[in-house]
Order: C-alpha cells, then sequence, then structure tokens
DNA sequence: GTGAGAATCACCTGAAAGGGGGATGGCGTA
DNA sequence: TACGCCATCCCCCTTTCAGGTGATTCTCAC
C-alpha cells in the first residue's frame, strides 16, 4: 500500500492516557508507520518534536491548558515541515475550520476505524489533505447557527473601521460624516446585535466572517 | 460510477462569464449532472436556489458585492440541504476555513480538472466532505502569519471576559480583585498586541483563534 | 404621494476605556 | 542573592463610548 520504504514517523498528543494507549496498539498494526512518541500536553509535544521531528502529529483538540488549535499554531510556526492531524470526539464544524486556519492539514473522529485512521495518514503523508467522512451537517449544530442581523451597507462600513480599531472621529473623519452620525451607527450596531458593547460586538462579527 | 440512477443537479455561480461557459461545457460532459442553472452573482443564486433546490451549488468565492463566504452562509440559513461547493483561483487556507466554517462541505481550485471536479461533485453529493488536492502549505502564506504575543494565564482569562463583553468592573468581580488589576492586565494586553483599542484587540485574538 | 427605511445631524449624561505614572509581594532561575 | 517576570494595587487625567431622545433629508417601493 505504500509507495515509498520509508516509515511514517508519528507523534501522538492526548491528554487521556486511555487514548494515547489504544492509539499505541492500533498503529503498532500497521507496518508503515514508526510511533516516535506519545505526549499528554502540547509542551511534551514540542518537546518531542523538537527531537523526533516526525512527519506527522495526531493531536487532540480538546486539552487543558494549550488546545489543540494551538498547539497547531505552535507547530507550524516553529516547525513549518511537520504535519497536523487533529482529532476530536465531537463534529463541530467550527472545530475543523479552526484546526485548518492553523495548519492542520488533517481532521479526524477519534470514533475513526482503523482504515479511515490508515487512509489519513498516507493521505497527508503524501501531501494531500484529509477529512473525516463522518460530516455530514448533525441537526444540532444547525440550529445553533445564530442569525445574525441585517445591516446597512452603511453599517458595514462603520463596522468595518471599527474593528480596525478607528475611534469615532478618526470614522467620522474617514467617511466624511459627522461624529454623530458615526455614533448613531455605531449605537445602530450594537441594537441590532443585541449586545452592549465594542469588545461582544467585535468576537461576533469576526466569527461570522463579516471582517 | 453513479450509485443511483437520479442526476445530480447543480448550481454554478460565478461573476466571469467566462468562467459559467466554461463551467457548463465541461459539465455537460457529465452525463449524470443536470445544469439547473447559472449565476453571476449571490442575489441571482439565491433565486435560482429557491427555484430549483439543486443538490449542489457551486460557487466563486472571489465576488463583488457579495462574496461566496456570505452566499455559503446564507444557504446554510436558508437551505440546509443544499450542499455548497467554493471555488477559488488562490491557494489561501484562510479561504479554505472560511469557507468550512460558513457550511461549505468542499473546496475546488480553478485550476482543477475534469477529473477533480468530478470527483468532488460525486463525493459531495455523496454525503463526503472533498478538498481540493493541492494544498501542500505554500510559501508566501507562511510568513504572511504574523507571531503573537505571549499571554500569560491571567491575562488569557481577561481578554476572554472582554470578548464576552464584560466591563473592567464585571471582571474585576469575576476574578475578585481589583478593578485597579483589570485595568492594568487590559493596558498589558493592548501593549503586548500593539493596538490601540479593544476592537482591534479583539478581532486580532479572534482571528487567532484565542477566543 | 405616502410610508418605510436609510442616512444624516444634534444634544445630554454618566460610565468606561485609554494613557501616563508608581509601588508591592511572590516566585523561579540565573 | 539578585534579577526578571508575574500579579496585584493605587493615583492622575483625557478621550471615547453607551444610552436616551429627537429631528431632517432622501430614496425607493407600494
Amino acid at each position: 500500500m505504500m509507495s515509498t520504504t520509508e516509515k511514517i514517523s508519528l507523534l501522538v498528543v492526548d491528554d487521556h492516557p486511555m487514548v494515547l494507549e489504544g492509539m499505541r496498539s492500533m498503529l503498532a498494526q500497521f507496518g508503515y508507520v514508526h510511533l516516535t512518541g506519545l505526549a499528554s500536553n502540547a509542551w511534551e509535544a514540542m518537546d518531542l518534536i523538537k527531537q523526533e521531528r516526525p512527519h506527522i502529529v495526531l493531536t487532540d483538540i480538546n486539552m487543558p491548558e494549550v488546545s489543540g488549535i494551538e498547539l497547531a499554531e505552535k507547530i507550524r510556526r516553529e516547525f513549518p515541515g511537520v504535519k497536523v492531524i487533529a482529532m476530536s470526539t465531537f463534529k463541530e464544524r467550527s472545530y475543523i475550520a479552526q484546526m485548518i486556519q492553523h495548519g492542520a492539514v488533517g481532521y479526524l473522529l477519534k470514533s475513526a476505524s482503523r482504515e479511515e485512521i490508515e487512509e489519513a495518514l498516507l493521505r497527508v503523508y503524501e501531501g494531500y489533505m484529509y477529512m473525516s467522512h463522518h460530516l455530514h451537517m448533525t441537526e444540532p449544530e444547525q440550529q445553533e447557527t445564530k442569525q445574525l442581523p441585517v445591516l446597512t451597507s452603511r453599517e458595514k462600513e462603520v463596522l468595518q473601521l471599527i474593528s480596525d480599531g478607528c475611534t469615532n472621529p478618526e470614522i467620522a473623519k474617514r467617511l466624511f460624516i459627522s461624529l454623530h452620525t458615526v455614533d448613531t451607527h455605531r449605537k445602530n450596531l450594537l441594537t441590532k446585535f443585541n449586545v452592549n458593547n465594542t469588545a461582544l460586538l467585535i468576537k461576533i462579527a469576526t466569527k461570522a466572517a463579516l471582517l
């Protein structure tokens, strides 16, 4: 099944010892995989990566202290050649998107079969991306999507400038309108998003990809 | 190649007529695809989706007025059963992540071959996700990643609460510390991120997936 | 042509945030 | 031990923001 004789070196990161053990025994069945180490948190992982430079790091997303997402980001920054596959028990798409945004090239569910793990490792090793199959939009996450308010074009402009760090006077100058007008738009934004300060407004808008 | 006799109904969205025409002729070669329509912007697309309810919408990302990302979000909200495959000429991962976050189940490069488009349509139709192969971490995007400041655990807590919309007095109460202390942490956050107000701080932190 | 919504401008008040400064104890490490 | 880093607390002052209320123009659709 392998096109080369080199073994894929692999590091597994998870805060649950049971999971690590399970992965170890499962991976032992794959002749072409060399398990370079097991880490129970991001710091251990970074140390081992520094020492061993594995081809692939298979990491849990939900870990205390430093999440798998942050770990992926660290790996991308310090060891760009090392590929990251994320694992999670949840199907939330938001995690997938975050992981990819932070450099992961694969996403596996922990419930993945032996065959799926095998396919993921091989494809990622060969330079492709691999996404878990079981992602057919579950119902619960649908309703989780809160509807965004409808913004006018002017409100969008103001929102953009706010998110760029402009103060109201700066926005007024840029848009050639009065400070009062900017203030009004800003208040309308807060009202429409149903929040009471800028911080939350910007977080919601950013997560909704309006910015 | 198809496991069912039903044709896959498809809507293509792109603001370049040439691309639409090219897709039309290419798709005509796939016997199992029924092209329900071509749209040159998001509004046309939504109208056609409402009428035709295609299985899959293949949409460009870079469109004026309303981007493909926003269109994906609209489709997810109004027609959850309709699957979205995004297309773009660029390889930026950030677009991929955003598209997925907003409901896309596939990502194609416009340079994709006939075979790749075929595979994408079939896999998405069958309920899987499909990601373009040609995504081996290009160099330019690497350096684009700006390094984030190192935050202390306390600063992370404060940052999180700020992003939740808490004011300094509220944060002080929650963390059982003085208002002055919260203020100090907040100032340090602004300094570390090299910004001068909360709005930009939150945007950067959110985009970096710290929140 | 009436009405709805958008965009504009205005005034007021109090709370919150931003920008300086300085100070203390704790804790780990060089 | 001395230094750096963190977390904590305190003061000053100015600017900005949030909440409320109200009004005028303009456009677009009905």
